[in-house]
RNA sequence: GUGGGUAUGGCGCAGUCGGCUAGCGCGCCAGAUUGUGGCUCUGGAGGCCGAGGGUUCGAGUCCCUCUAUCCACC
């Protein structure tokens, strides 16, 4: 069940209430692709930085250790010893990631693994199969999302495939939930829009999938190339088509300042690979910006990463000490920051939940991007 | 002491029969990265080529002396 709570202007405060517990959003959903976030990250830390929600990808399980695998180990959760909220992406994005080893036609995609280079198939039955044996919370669409620079023909034929994909994904997922030896019958799905950076047929798309009746609709296919300001307007332009009462989940967005502007055009669900990638390379995130740890400059640096921070980095060590662990290439520097980038994230999630109970999400928005050099994170 | 080898940016090396602004890897200094291959990419700084002399239009490349260092033998 999904309650809104509280808006402010589109921006929503709300609950998604799942078998798994519930969710409190605008939330940053903690990006775990092999169902591992990557940099020595345990559940266990996890629950101390304030993760709500995991997310797990579709096309990589299955490619390793197998879906299958993990559905004898009794699913996701009980596998990766997690019990809040999991969201597995489709594997749709891997159609256009690994462009290059694949073929997409009507009843699927035929890929090649980029582990052992067999091919597999995947379609949106097998998609919502694998899904339901991972067991996840939520389940998403099985999509293509066509590059930025996409002809506008190619784009409306794709975006008219994903249609159909996304009646044939509701459907299996249907029987799927209904079958007695299913781990999670309560399994959410959402679907996703596309579209490019074409209004009119983001919007069509947008009211097309509405009417299917999802338990939550995303965006997808932004972030992938075009300006911000083009993304801004696509999210502005397409979420007022999508249901106000249903979580809306912007795919693979972004820095801090994209969530911020998102949020106040009513963008609710988020996740991104930054704070975890960002982390393994030493960039980290701060009130006053993105800082880069390899900078000589902190060589000497006693101070910790950012001053006043309760996250297991922070708490005690230096960014000198962690510098030295990065270059070394240590595993703990890279854990170090990758705690200390998500715990950022999530803390940022709740200060704008916070502030949209109490009604100043826009000033609180302006007071932290100003703190952010204006969003140059 | 004798014989032989080697000396080129922080480290390891390439430089063909002498020929334009001396390259490469790592490291260093910066910058990218948006539903993740702990990757990759893009820039940048840094060398009077061990020292001195000679041959030549021209020497990192050839010759002589010296120095340092390595190996073997005494």
């Amino acid at each position: 069940m999904y309650q809104v709570l509280k808006m402010e202007g589109r921006a929503k405060r709300a609950a998604l209430t799942t078998v798994h517990g519930t969710v409190q959003t605008p939330v940053f959903m903690n990006v775990g692709t092999v169902a591992a976030i990557k940099g020595a990250v345990s559940t266990e830390d996890l629950e101390k930085i304030g993760t709500q929600v995991e997310l797990s990808n579709t096309y990589h399980l299955h490619v390793r250790p197998g879906d299958q695998v993990i559905r004898q180990l009794g699913g996701l959760h009980k596998f990766m010893s997690w019990n809040k909220p999991i969201l597995t992406d489709s594997g749709g994005f891997q159609v256009f990631s690994l462009a290059g080893l694949r073929r997409i036609k009507e009843e699927g995609v035929y890929f090649h693994s980029h582990i052992d280079g067999r091919k597999i198939f995947m379609g949106p039955e097998e998609s919502m199969q694998i899904q339901s044996n991972l067991a996840s919370t939520i389940a998403m669409a099985f999509d293509e999302c066509p590059p930025s620079t996409a002809l506008r023909d190619y784009v409306e034929d794709s975006v008219a495939r994903t249609s159909r994909w996304l009646v044939r994904c509701k459907q299996e997922m249907a029987r799927l939930n209904g079958l007695e030896d299913t781990i999670n019958k309560k399994q959410l799905l959402f679907g996703i829009n596309q579209g490019a950076v074409f209004d009119d047929i983001r919007i069509d798309h947008a009211r097309r999938i509405a009417e299917l009746d999802c338990d939550g609709y995303a965006l997808g296919g932004l972030a992938v190339g075009e300006s911000h300001e083009q993304m801004y307007h696509v999210i502005e332009e397409t979420v007022p088509w999508l249901p106000v009462d249903k979580p809306t989940y912007l795919m693979g967005v972004g820095t801090p300042a994209n969530i911020l502007e998102a949020v106040e055009r009513g963008v609710d669900f988020f996740d991104c690979v930054y704070p975890t990638r960002n982390g393994r390379h030493g960039h980290l995130y701060t009130n006053g910006g993105k800082i880069n740890l390899f900078n000589a400059k902190y060589e000497l640096d006693e101070r910790p990463i950012e001053e006043g921070c309760p996250c297991p980095a922070c708490q005690r060590y230096s960014r000198a000490y962690i510098r030295h662990l990065l270059k070394a290439k240590e595993m703990l520097g890279m854990r170090l920051c990758v705690l200390h980038n998500l715990y950022f994230y999530n803390k940022m999630m709740e200060e704008i939940r916070e502030a949209l109970d109490e009604g100043r999400f826009a000033s609180y928005k302006k007071q932290k991007l100003d703190g952010m050099q204006n969003g140059k994170d």
